[in-house]
RNA sequence: GGCGACGUGGCCAAGUGGGAAGGCAAGGGUCUGCAAAACCCUGAUCACGGGUUCAAAUCCCGUCGUCGCCUCCA
């Protein structure tokens, strides 16, 4: 059986079939850029990031689009406060978003488009809708018609008639349905603003995606992914327009993350209670952060408090135990086949676990099944040879799930220095020298190396 | 109010008809000069109440609780 997936459209697992063979087209909503990006962001980036290594590691290649919105009312309004340019603040915090992909170790996008640099395709995009009926200009503005198809609503599952009342939406007069929403945006004084055939202004939210997503991967794509707060309006929206201008079904599945939780609300920048990635880095290592994604169904709300982190970092250290190497002057195992067979059933697991519906936590219970066997095997005696193979595995597949295991290196010079302390501290051990003994492992446990003695001798590392 | 998701040992969490994974924490033990690490051992009436079934954590109905969306949001 192949991969399974759910998707947000039709509330279910559904086989994943591509459009083209061995080929995935996947869009992922980025963010706005007016401000220092928050843990749910990562949080998203990070889901989307798990998906794609898993597809690569299952042979596809995957198209990876990912937008920035640079222009919009709340960069023109944060741009207003600061007294700057608008375009110089969104390119700052694009930079600064950049590196903090790379810094949690995200894969880079295939393509990043922004919406200020996709002008002509949107405008297109709002000038064919209009011919078709499916949108209307009104005083500068142009608004898309939401009543003009019939399965408006279907990924949220919501009827117009129910959101018709719609006490907390502002009613514009100019709107034929309160539910119609801004295509384009006629500009006020001083404001960012495009040439159109509607006059100047610029594009609204929603339009851009579709409009990018088209431009960059076709008429239709494999994946469309974002946090689940996307899905009404946002993604209902993109469908509409997608699919009302080209007539063809848009994306074949829809994934949506849970929201991370910050002391039992949604973490975002309206309600004020959020975590930068900046400071969540300064304190933490990154796979922390993507153990406590893959720890939990991605579609699950996650919760993120300083007891959970801790648990990710130690969860972290259990999986690096796998990687150490073997005691000093060990004389090995007369079978292997323990380690063997554990490695085989842990990719097997592995895949079976990720195969449905990118089952990470499933995934990592196998993997710390095989970190058992391979600690057993050094226990009872194996040497690095033997346990190299089952290392490797366990390598590859926590590589294949974006962690980097890494362990702090120190310089090679002062590498060379430790081992002759160690080397010597082995010797003042033989001479039950306890207290100097103690005294070096202590002094070289402040300066960061760990210090594990054996039976054979001791090993070391940096912590 | 409408729509949706979720509720599994102290914590995180997999499993969605027939043996309740895994991690963290805790306790006991092995190893060790000590420490650390590692290894071994110990724990769940699956929110509650009904129902369907030979069989339910898993399906259906209801109750309670938590959360999300309905307005900008990853």
């Amino acid at each position: 059986m192949g991969i399974q997936v759910y998707s947000t459209l039709t509330r279910k697992k559904e086989a994943f079939e591509t459009l083209e063979p061995n080929k995935v087209r996947l869009y992922v909503c980025g963010p706005t850029v007016y401000d220092k990006a928050h843990v749910g962001h990562a949080m998203s980036a990070l889901v989307f990031d798990i998906i794609r290594r898993y597809l690569q590691y299952r042979g596809y290649s995957v198209k990876h689009v990912m937008n920035y919105t640079d222009v919009d009312d709340k960069i023109i309004n944060r741009a207003n406060i600061l007294a700057c340019d608008p375009f110089e603040l969104a390119e700052t915090y694009i930079q600064q978003y950049a590196q903090h992909l790379k810094d949690l170790n995200i894969l880079p996008a295939t393509i990043n488009p922004r919406a200020t640099r996709e002008m002509d395709e949107i405008i297109r995009f709002i000038t064919d809708l209009i011919n078709k009926g499916y949108a209307y200009e009104a005083g500068g503005d142009v608004y898309y018609r939401v009543e003009k198809k019939s399965d408006y609503g279907k990924l949220s599952g919501r009827k117009l008639d129910d959101m018709r009342a719609g006490s907390r939406i502002e009613v514009d007069e100019r709107k034929e349905n309160p539910m119609d929403f801004a295509l384009w945006k006629a500009a006020k004084e001083g404001e960012p603003a495009w040439d159109s055939p509607w006059g100047k202004g610029r594009p609204g939210w929603h339009i851009e995606c579709s409009a990018m997503s088209g431009a960059h991967l076709g008429e239709q794509i494999d994946i469309h992914g974002g946090g689940n707060d996307l899905i009404f309006p946002h993604h209902e929206n993109e469908i509409a327009q997608s699919e009302a201008h080209t007539g063809k079904q848009f994306a074949r599945y829809w994934i949506h993350n849970g929201m991370l939780q910050l002391s039992g609300e949604k973490m975002s920048k309206s309600l004020g209670n959020l975590i930068t990635i900046e400071d969540f880095l300064a304190a933490h290592p990154a796979d922390a952060l993507r153990m406590m994604v893959l720890n939990s169904g991605y579609r699950n709300p996650l919760t993120f408090n300083d007891e959970i982190i801790g648990q990710a970092e130690r969860g972290l250290e259990r999986l690096q135990s796998g990687l150490k190497e073997a005691q000093p002057q060990t004389a090995g195992l007369a079978d292997t086949s323990a380690l063997d067979e554990a490695a085989k059933a842990a990719r097997s697991g592995f895949e079976a676990s990720m195969d449905d519906d990118f089952n990470s936590a499933g995934a990592l219970g196998h993997l710390f099944e095989l970190v058992r066997v391979i600690n057993q095997a050094r226990a009872d005696g194996a040497t690095d040879e033997q346990l190299k193979p089952a290392q490797d595995v366990l390598e590859e597949l926590t590589g294949v799930l974006g962690l980097t295991l890494r362990v702090e290196k120190g310089s090679q010079a002062a590498d060379a220095f430790i081992n002759l302390l160690v080397d010597v501290r082995q010797d003042v051990r033989q001479a039950k020298l306890w207290e100097l003994s103690d005294k070096i492992r202590d002094q070289l446990a402040e300066l960061g190396v760990q210090v594990e003695d054996a039976k054979g001798g001791s090993t070391w590392y940096w912590k």
